[in-house]
Order: structure tokens, then C-alpha cells, then sequence
DNA sequence: GCTTTAAGTTATATCCTATTACATTCGCGG
DNA sequence: CCGCGAATGTAATAGGATATAACTTAAAGC
């Protein structure tokens, strides 16, 4: 395999792993400068390619990027995954938590090409990206550890990622600079944590109850 | 007066509004297709005048983009006014929160051009955007109706309005089709309220409690 | 080994941003 | 009321990006 170097081996005429090389410039072209930064000539050059050689592998630029978000999120997974697996006083959930945040801030011009494009939005069910962010919000599910009641696992499991979005683009901004910074960042996730895990609690017992009345 | 009209006057050398035009028009283009749908090029046809025009009222497309996205918060500004303003048996902050939510979803493009871009990040304090977001922000706090603690107002402030980011965003990526829709996008809302409510009073109540005991 | 096909190249069309040099109009002081 | 300077608009042009078409080279399979 050739995917490791970056850069086409000199008097070669076929890069070897081009697909894979752009999608990894592309990536760190983004942790920079956010989606604008993404470049087809630019990164063609990088890789010592002609400009339309990306074109083999892409349709257009929209579908390159639709590949980057979808490694991003692949990375974004193995993260939560390794923040989880480590052993810590602290719960499963903060722990996926903090890592998102960390993740959002540390590499924020690719968190903001996977959330705050269409791209997302438009990929089909069954499509790459679409699996790569099933399998994100997976592991915020299954980070809440709580018993199968199903929905309401999934709504917990909305609301706590819908909030961790909102610190982190809010932090990014800058909002919690001045007055406001009396509270931290990795505070407000830990609030939402400790709501979540409230939240949960009761609708499982609630719906305990309802289960037991009905018997 | 003739920024009503968007075009320019035919057989006029100048415009006449050719700022207050192109903002408004690129308003318009953003609604649909976001950023990237704002050309200046496009602009400039659409209203008439030449392609470099628009350079004499704006030095770059950055700095269009940002007198857009400062004109967009004073929009959002001006709904959210209004809909607190209104009489209703459900709270100002309900109803803050449920307008917001509404603004995200109906006029999604801007209101991605709004947040998912690092243009207001980079605003300077002091500049037309930078209070146009604090004005908004300011709302979000006179929502709360809490008396005057400070911080704890801002910290809750901050975290109503990060959750609403994230139900608008998620929300739009289509993460609320499938087994997630028997939560919907107004429940989840309404939840973030209930709970920021419940956050805010507990604050207020500990904060006196310790008060007390200084005394 | 020969052919088919995947992958890369050169050349080119089109679109957009941005600058430079020039033209026109507005408005204000004399 | 006139003339002059500042504001605003235009034409021409450079430069960079996406994307397509037609051609070339290497790889892979029979």
C-alpha cells in the first residue's frame, strides 16, 4: 500500500492511492481554514498531480467534500469510541461528552464542514456518509447507558448531541468571552450531562410506572 | 427615499442605494442556497450595475458577508422582539425559543450563514456586527425574566441558546427522520425550557440560601 | 502478449473575485 | 450659479477556481 505518502512517487505516471491522498489533504487543508480552504487545484498540486486528476475520482468538488465528511466523522467516532473505552471516575457520557467538545474546538474547521454544511443533510440513506454519521450518534447512545426503552433513549440521546453542538459552536464564536466566561465551556457540557442523565432517569421510571399500572 | 426599490432606476448613472440593495438581495440569494450562493457578480447583474460596483461599498465579499450576516441578526433580533412582545398564556422564553427555532428552520440559508460561518467570530468589538449579535443575545437573557444575578443569568442564557443551535442544525440535517421523529423538533425545545427554567430557579433559590447565611 | 480499462495529462471554456484607470454625477463653498 | 472635489459607477483586464473534452500511459485480465 502507497496511502501512507502523501505525495506521487517521482516518474511515476499513476499516483497509486490518489483518492485516499486527496481526501487526507483535503482534511488537513480544512483543519485550517474550514471548507472554503479545500482547493481541488490547490490540492492537485500538493500531491504533484495535474489539476483535473482529482476529476477521476470526484464528480465535483461537492463530492469530495461529502468523502472528507464522512472520514471526519469516521474520526470523530474513533474518538468518542477511545474517550469511552479508557477507564475513568467519570461516566461514560461526560467522557464522550468533553471528547466532543475537545474535538470541536481542537479541529474546528473540520467540525464545521460536518455539521454546519448541506452536505449532511443531503446524503442518501445507505450512502457512505450516511453510515458514518449513524455510527456517530450510535455511540452517543449507547454512551447513555441506559436500558433499551428505545425512543426515549434516542431523545435523551438528540438532546444531549443537539446541546454539545451549540457549546461548541457558540464557544467558537467567542460568546464566552467577557461577562459570560464565568462559566467554562467543559461547565455548560457537564450542566447538559447532568440534565441528561436526570432527564433519563425519570422517563424510565415513569414509564416503569405506566408498564406496571397496565399489569 | 429609494432603497425600496431593488433595482436600480433606468437611465440613472447612480444607483441611488446600491449598499442597502445589495444587502437586501443577497439576503434573498442566502435564503436559498446559503453562503456560497452569494456572488457579487450575480449581485451586481440582478440589480443592474456594473460587475465592480459593489467594490465601492464593499471592500471584499467578506466584508458583504459581513454586513449581511449583521443585517440577518437584526432581523432574528426583531422577530424575537416580536414574539415576546405578543401576548400568550406560555412564557416569554417559550416563545423566544419556539420563534428561534422557527427563524433556523424557515430561513435556514442565513441562518447558517449566521452561525456555521467563522464571520462572526472574527467580528471586532465594537463593529455593526458585533452588536448586532449582542443584541440578540441581550434578548435571550431579557427572556429568562430572572432578577438580576449576572452571571447566573448569562450562564443559563448561554446554554438555552447553544441548545437551540443544536436543535436547529440537527434538525435540518434531517437527524429527526426515522425512529428519533417521536421527539419532535418543538418537543425538544420545549424541554431545553422547562429545564433551563428549572436550572435558573435552583440557581436563584442557592444563591439566596447562601446569601442568608452570610448575613 | 494483446486488449480493455483505469488513471493521468494537456488544452480549453466558463465563472468569479478583485484591481486599475477612466467617467459621471452630487453637493457644497464661493 | 458655477466650479471643484468627493462619491459613485463603468470598461478593461488580470488571476484563480471549477469543470469538460480529447488524448496518452500504465495496469490487469484473459
Amino acid at each position: 500500500m502507497r496511502s501512507q505518502l502523501a505525495r506521487k512517487p517521482q516518474n511515476t505516471y499513476h499516483h497509486g492511492d490518489l483518492r485516499d491522498a486527496l481526501i487526507k489533504a483535503a482534511l488537513r487543508e480544512a483543519e485550517q481554514g474550514g471548507v472554503e480552504a479545500i482547493s481541488i487545484k490547490a490540492l492537485a498540486k500538493q500531491l504533484g498531480v495535474s489539476q483535473p486528476a482529482p476529476y477521476r475520482h470526484f464528480a465535483d468538488r461537492d463530492a469530495l467534500l461529502t468523502a472528507v465528511t464522512a472520514e471526519a466523522f469516521r474520526q470523530l467516532s474513533a474518538l468518542l469510541r477511545e474517550a469511552m473505552a479508557k477507564p475513568s471516575k467519570q461516566s461514560k457520557l461526560s467522557r464522550l461528552a468533553q471528547a466532543t467538545l475537545d474535538f470541536g474546538l481542537r479541529r474546528n474547521g473540520i467540525y464545521r464542514l460536518m455539521f454546519a454544511s448541506r452536505t449532511v443533510s443531503c446524503a442518501a440513506k445507505g450512502s457512505e456518509l450516511h453510515e458514518a454519521t449513524r455510527e456517530t450518534f450510535g455511540l452517543v447512545i449507547e454512551a447513555l447507558e441506559a436500558p433499551a426503552v428505545g425512543f426515549l433513549r434516542e431523545r435523551q440521546a438528540l438532546k444531549i448531541w443537539a446541546a454539545l453542538h451549540g457549546v461548541v459552536m457558540l464557544a467558537e464564536q467567542g460568546l464566552f468571552t467577557g461577562e459570560a466566561a464565568h462559566a467554562t465551556r467543559e461547565d455548560l457540557v457537564e450542566d447538559f450531562v447532568n440534565e441528561t442523565k436526570t432527564a433519563l432517569a425519570a422517563a424510565i421510571k415513569d414509564a416503569r410506572r405506566k408498564d406496571k399500572a397496565r399489569a
